[in-house]
DNA sequence: TTGTAAGCGTTATCAA
DNA sequence: TTGATAACGCTTACAA
């Protein structure tokens, strides 16, 4: 593989003028350059990118550490941070499959010298230190991190915001027995989620009830037990907040196969989105998060902080949630309207 | 930033003894790798990993070049990437939204030294020329590729066999008169899945009607006009076989619409298997094809050739497709039996 | 406008 | 078992 020397030497020229012309910098004379464009071409010369980040400190590439990479939330996520990255002319390093703050930090050490940034997506706790580490070395911006990093920017989505809203809109439409489907515990959007859920609750003075707070862990399995607990249980709800849409899903099935109508019977929210709540029968109403967004900001925050050289900033940004309303809530209902006691359930 | 020097000065030893220990190759005495892992740590050194790839001219990371991120279809191909390349402590570089050949060539270039192998997938038909010219400088394995390329290898996906054997299924199911809703012309997957839907008609000694031949583009969109055209017809097929799943949902929401029944009145069939396909009513029988096997499968190639330093194998690799069997074909009917006229219909 | 030469932070080849 | 020192392929003062 032809290097620059081999250019220079075929162009009769230094390796520095062969660097400026393909760097566009200094001025060279237009003859030269001929030269030097010509045997390079002639000699199918690429320049080695590990040399040039080597000595500019810079490497146009972005790192990106994520848990995983399944479904369509990191899908978005990579394709934000994907396409603007692109669009700065920016390449971006993967790694996946990160469960605890030392393969994050083993992975964030093996992207040294070949990155500008870092973002990351921690599912886990007890980063904050090691990520701490790593934000001492190049700009890093925190997703949806569970505690805040000094040194780090972040982005986070309106959980909170978003199932407050979902519950004020169950309010709205006269519903006073809301229940909630839990994600899993520890999980920071189930966390979130249950506190929008209680504060809306209680913002409406309505007590919180333990027994309106059930289990679940965001699959959608966990969703159909939720629903078999409800169909067995004698007082119900007359609206449930599924935390995602995933159980949502399973939730949905269940009372379709007990024959039970949503929303005439029940009404029923989801959270995320998804592609398939607008297919499911009925429609689902949910909790819309931009998530290309969220990889898109990311980035245009690791940018920022590269251009202002020297000072960090250190921006908290919070991603807006909005509530889709679709069929899975019907219209408002009268108040004390008597609970439908259907036949033939839980059977 | 510490760099092996400093380690070395603060241990007291030489760096090239700093590199033994931090590569765990030559013999060096206990003592002083506790000299050097303490100066490391305490110094918090991360070695950089550029200046490694310019002397070793390894640099654990693949690239991977793609058309677009969008949809479950690539994000499964990365996540399938990704996880067999960090089992093999492989980091992955990617780029994406590339139209033609100069831009995955571009991209290619400057990918040059930081990659130890490409994985492409190039929607292109005309980059022929610039991946010969990328894979003369690394490894590279084509996904799914039109045409293919010397020196290369690939892996395709069973589209015409998968198509083949979707029109097998309904022939069993004793239809005689199956249209297919083509994807975008010039499109690969979609040729090889005209290619089979034509093969096994001809196949059942039914000559190939251009009547029973749709336009369409792979969107929900043109398979919900798919459905208009069919629904003003006077003439209609007993089964339609719709080249992707996403025509398939427009194409069901019309006919639901126009109260035309599933399986009852028209058999219908997809393809790709998309995560909503078991969501629809009635759950679409489609063809499911490994879409993570094909990212995994892409980098086992790139291992494999990395290993087999000289030789430059070019495999060719043609990933199956399966027929997931569910309820939108309904069970075997009788041969000659009437099409039902529903009215009311394709008002 | 161009060339010389000193880095950039490693690994690898010698000797010692 | 260790240490000098020459690469690796590039950028960038500085000098010409």
């Amino acid at each position: 593989m032809a290097t620059i020397r081999d250019v220079a030497r075929s162009a009769g020229v230094s390796i520095a003028t062969v660097s400026r012309v393909f760097n566009g910098s200094s001025r060279v004379s237009e003859q030269t350059a001929n030269r030097v464009w010509s045997a390079a071409s002639n000699l199918d010369y690429w320049p080695n990118s590990a040399a040039r980040s080597l000595t500019t400190h810079t490497s146009n590439a972005f790192g990106v550490l994520l848990p995983d990479l399944y479904g369509e939330f990191f899908s978005e996520v990579i394709r934000g941070i994907d396409h603007t990255a692109r669009r700065h002319d920016y390449q971006i390093l993967i790694s996946s499959s990160h469960a605890n703050a030392d393969e994050i930090v083993g992975a964030a050490k093996f992207m040294r010298g070949r990155i500008d940034g870092l973002i990351i997506m921690a599912s886990d706790t007890g980063s904050a230190e090691g990520i701490q580490q790593i934000a001492e070395r190049f700009p890093v911006v925190l997703l949806n991190p569970c505690r805040q990093v000094d040194g780090c920017s972040s982005i986070s989505l309106a959980n909170f915001a978003g199932a407050r809203t979902v519950v004020e809109h169950l309010l709205d439409l006269g519903h006073r027995e809301i229940a909630i489907v839990k994600g899993p515990p520890g999980n920071v959007d189930a966390e979130e989620r249950l506190r929008g859920y209680r504060e809306a609750m209680q913002g409406a003075g309505l007590s919180p009830s333990l027994a309106l707070e059930w289990p679940g862990d965001f699959t959608e399995l966990s969703g159909l037990r939720a629903a078999d607990m409800l169909l067995q249980s004698s007082s119900r709800p007359t609206a449930v907040f599924t935390a995602n849409d995933c159980m949502a899903v399973g939730f949905l099935s269940a009372l379709h196969r007990a024959g039970l109508e949503v929303p005439g019977a029940l009404a029923v929210v989801g959270f995320d989105d998804t592609t398939i709540a607008r297919y499911l029968s009925p429609p689902l109403t949910t909790v819309h998060v931009d998530t290309y967004e969220l990889g898109s900001r990311a980035v245009q925050l690791l940018l920022s902080s590269l251009e202002a050289s020297e000072y960090k900033g250190c921006a908290r940004e919070l991603l807006p949630a909005t509530l889709m309303v679709r069929s899975s809530c019907g219209s408002p209902r009268q108040r004390e309207q008597p609970i439908l006691q259907h036949g033939g359930i839980g059977s």
